[in-house]
RNA sequence: GCCCUUGUAGUUUAAUGGAUAGAACACCAGCCUUCUAAGCUGGUUAUGGAGGUUCGAUUCCUCCCGAGGGCACCA
């Protein structure tokens, strides 16, 4: 990045940097500067323990030495010795005007990045967005949807091109269970092609869906725990599955087409971006002639009947790759996902894969025999814990699952009784629009605002709320400033007297809005939307303080086209970062 | 048994070796004739335990305790 792209931010850490390296006499770098503890310490601290180490005195001396080199400057208004910290405070007005000319300059690609020349033709595939056929969309899906697109957006905010892709279970046990669940249920003697045509047919349409089918997976899973005997059955099911038999293949096509077009659905309704969809059932095959392969070249031997890849000497036990019974597993399809991935894009130098952290172990080991196969790209896995009940882990077959369109309707509920209590003459239309605006903000917030390590026992209570740190807490602050700027009909423009701005909430807004940047760089880096969901919250709260001390609409004219601007910068700003995270800024609420 | 992750106010969490451990929810007390009170202000409460490294430890190391997960025919 050029020097006249640079964001201000990075300019005016670079200047108090080479401020500070002059004095000391050594280098010191922008990274070595932080925020001190209280504003009113200033706006950027440096401690002097390294330097004290090397220059053997004491690091309050130092930064006293250092803090009366520090001259006063454009942007600089003082350097004070704090102990062993020298605090740097900013100039109000210098600081304000750089950062409202920043964001009008970038606009809505403020906080986006180029990359270098070198690293241009890099592109970059994320797998995310996981959910099986034949099984409702739940809850615990919904932190892997929404983590994956966030990384999405932020890396292609750093100039990666991004190709996201997601992968179904659309074979397996699961769909054979469902499936011999059904025929059974409608107690058809006779199974063929006729038969199974009519059983599809007697589905009503409101029913063809994941609901309906998860209900079958569920119920299937009660009997065979009552009737072990009957595994038997499932089995021959799948065992005709697996040899194309016609009436079982069209039963299954049929039903996985149902499952298929609601997701899309429910994908779209997310904002879930999907490029290339992989399906388990085009890599089974492939896999199975993998494992043959591995065999010849010895990669691979038998085991107790099955097939493994032995990865004891990387500490990494066995990778079973094919059962005894001849029939592939999830290890098989991956491995031939991997390759049919690499073989549409060989352009992708790096591979990303969202998954939860329960599969860490197996990654590791599937990692490791595609390097014995040759692959040379990286691969990332970017774990995060899983989402539980209460009563513990969601799981399909209990039949314990929170469906995405439940969670989506009861919050939706909330959101639209508030909105309508506070707006009686909206509009039908503008209330639910509104209401859907907030929900989606209230719940994706609500699983990107903390890190991936940490598990999430969803509280519906807590799922709902609207206040405190929340998306609706965001898009509130955004929507107050909007409304500022429409009492002001305010259209954009240039003008004001930007350095006038003296107040301090008009200061740490400005600060605040100048630091995007790095934040979404450092989001994208460390594959950690939270930094994000975090920086929105705390430039809400500056907004609101500014909302609180300054009146934007009663300033004389000249320090109002500067509020006016400051307050369009800060909006824009919001938005951007709520963008990011999926999350859609409402004009009122 | 071995391995991984994790333990911070009543609850959800931030701080990746530095200043007085920062927020939010809940609770209590205030603030709407004033750009939207989904807001703002104030108050109470926290690093699981014991050692060690360091000028300095929530952070790094060791042990113990608790929670979650993984470790061959599930995905």
């Amino acid at each position: 990045m050029t020097n006249e792209n640079m964001y201000i931010w990075d300019k005016i850490l670079k200047d108090v940097a080479s401020a500070a390296s002059k004095a000391a006499g050594v280098k010191v770098s922008s990274h070595d500067f932080v925020a001190p503890p209280n504003p009113n310490m200033g706006d950027l601290a440096f401690g002097c323990f390294r330097l004290a180490k090397t220059k053997k005195k004491n690091p309050a001396e130092i930064a006293k030495d250092i803090a009366s080199e520090i001259k006063p400057n454009k942007i600089i208004e003082k350097a004070e010795a704090a102990g062993p910290y020298v605090n740097v405070t900013l100039k109000i007005g210098a600081l304000a005007d750089l950062a409202i000319k920043d964001v009008e300059k970038h606009g809505e690609k403020f906080g986006r990045r180029a990359k270098s020349e070198g690293q241009r033709a890099n592109e970059l595939m994320l797998e995310y967005a996981q959910p099986n056929t034949h099984k409702e969309v739940h809850i615990g899906h919904l932190r892997n949807f929404f983590i994956g697109s966030a990384l999405i957006n932020l890396l292609e905010s750093q100039g990666w091109k991004v190709v996201p892709t997601s992968y179904h279970g659309d074979v397996g046990a699961h769909v054979s269970k469902c499936l011999w669940f059904m025929v059974r249920k409608a107690k058809v003697k006779d199974f063929t092609n006729k038969t199974a045509e009519a059983l599809l047919k007697k589905v009503p349409a409101e029913d063809r869906n994941s609901r309906y089918l998860g209900a079958l997976y569920s119920g299937a899973s009660k009997l065979l725990h009552e009737k072990p005997d009957l595994k038997d059955e499932v089995s021959e099911v799948q065992n005709k599955l697996e040899a194309k038999d016609p009436a079982w293949t069209k039963l299954w096509n049929e039903t996985r087409k149902w499952s298929l077009a609601e997701m899309k659905s429910i994908f779209k309704e997310l904002g879930v971006k999907v490029e290339r969809q992989y399906l388990e059932s085009e890599v089974q095959d492939p896999g199975q002639k993998i494992v043959d392969q591995l065999l010849k070249k010895k990669i691979a031997k038998k085991s107790k009947g099955a097939i493994i890849v032995d990865l004891e000497k990387k500490k990494l036990g066995v990778f079973l790759i094919r059962k005894s019974d001849g029939t592939s597993l999830y290890a098989t399809k991956d491995l031939a996902l991997a390759q049919l991935k690499l073989k549409e894009y060989p352009k992708v130098k790096r591979s990303l894969l969202v998954i939860d952290n329960r599969q860490d172990f197996y990654f590791q080991q599937l990692f490791e025999v595609l390097k014995q196969m040759g692959f040379k790209h990286t691969m990332e896995f970017v774990g995060y814990e899983f989402v539980t009940l209460k009563s513990g882990a969601m799981a399909s077959r209990e039949g314990n699952v929170v469906t995405w369109q439940d969670f989506r309707d009861e919050v939706l509920k909330f959101a639209t009784k508030e909105t309508k209590t506070r707006h009686k003459d909206w509009s039908k239309k503008k209330i639910e629009q509104t209401a859907w605006d907030l929900m989606m903000g209230g719940i994706k917030f609500n699983m990107l605002k903390q890190d991936g390590d940490k598990a999430i026992v969803f509280d519906i209570k807590q799922a709902v709320s609207f206040d405190g740190d929340t998306g609706p807490y965001v898009q509130y602050a955004a929507t107050r400033l909007g409304s500022i700027l429409r009492k002001a009909a305010w259209k954009g423009g240039t003008g004001g007297s930007l350095s006038e701005l003296d107040q301090l909430s008009e200061k740490r807004l400005a600060l605040t809005m100048a630091q995007f940047p790095n934040v979404v760089r450092a989001a994208a880096e460390e594959s950690r939307p939270s930094l994000i969901a975090r920086w929105c919250v705390e430039m809400a709260t500056r907004s609101n303080e500014f909302y609180r001390d300054v009146k934007v609409l009663e300033s004389e004219p000249g320090l109002k086209k500067a509020r006016l601007r400051l307050v369009a910068s800060a909006r824009q700003a919001l938005i951007l970062g709520l963008g990011l995270l999926g999350i859609p800024t409402p004009e009122e609420m």
